[in-house]
DNA sequence: ACCCAGGGTCATA
DNA sequence: TATGACCATGGG
């Protein structure tokens, strides 16, 4: 029914987020991604993975110093020891997975963003691909994609223009999945630069969008 | 050498 | 409330 969701899926096919194998990595991913590429994000996973630590209690078992040698390739490692360690300690006290998914969306969200790292977009993340929930992740694609259609202004206060998604579109986790992820394939396929992109002729002040639609 | 990447916090005005 | 500084690695 959406027409922009059609053509991107139609572009771009299938795009399988969360990459991640189980719900506990993609919130630890979801940490680590922050203001990084998701190249390094994996790569500090795969180190996790390799150190045997990719769980909430041999995680709480590091130090700081050595949990931020493991993260290195993320960049801001100490800084993502310091919030990874208070998200899985929240997560445990909390009673894990099974236990956080009882609460109720506004709950669980208003819970996550009380945790110390973890910001609007990080756990709409979480919330989205972890748990589910019909919740529309706005990034710095989604501002600078919609900008550029006119549909939005890209520096509109991000609870803003979570609403004005989930307004426009049924609360369905697999459509907001979907969709967040071909705004980004498409984001960085069509101009990974500033909107002045010379080489892929963008024209930023296009009122239709006809640049972005056209195939 | 510069810019950017699937952000968030904190200090300042 | 609204900017700015800061965090820091890896790829284009």
């Amino acid at each position: 029914m959406n027409v922009l969701f059609d053509r991107l899926q139609h572009l771009y096919g299938l795009q399988h987020w969360w990459p991640a194998e189980t719900p506990f990595e993609i919130m630890v991913g979801a940490v680590l991604i922050q203001n990084t590429s998701w190249t390094n994000a994996e790569s500090a996973i795969g180190r996790l993975k390799e150190a045997e630590v990719l769980n909430p209690e041999a995680l709480l078992g590091l130090s700081l110093n050595s949990l931020a040698a493991l993260l290195r390739p993320v960049g801001y490692f100490n800084l993502k020891a310091s919030r990874l360690l208070n998200f899985v300690g929240w997560y445990c006290e909390n009673g894990g997975f099974q236990s956080l998914n009882l609460l109720e969306t506004p709950v669980l969200r208003e819970a996550l963003l009380n945790v110390k790292g973890i910001g609007p977009e990080t756990a709409d993340d979480i919330l989205l691909y972890a748990f589910s929930r019909p919740v529309f992740v706005v990034d710095a694609y989604t501002r600078r994609v919609f900008g550029r259609l006119g549909c939005l202004f890209e520096d509109a206060p991000y609870e803003c223009l979570r609403a004005a998604f989930e307004e426009a579109l049924p609360p369905n986790p697999d459509l907001y999945g979907e969709y967040h992820a071909l705004i980004v394939a498409h984001a960085k396929k069509v101009c990974r630069s500033r909107p002045s992109c010379e080489k892929c002729g963008l024209n930023p002040d296009c009122p239709t969008g006809q640049n972005f639609l056209a195939s």
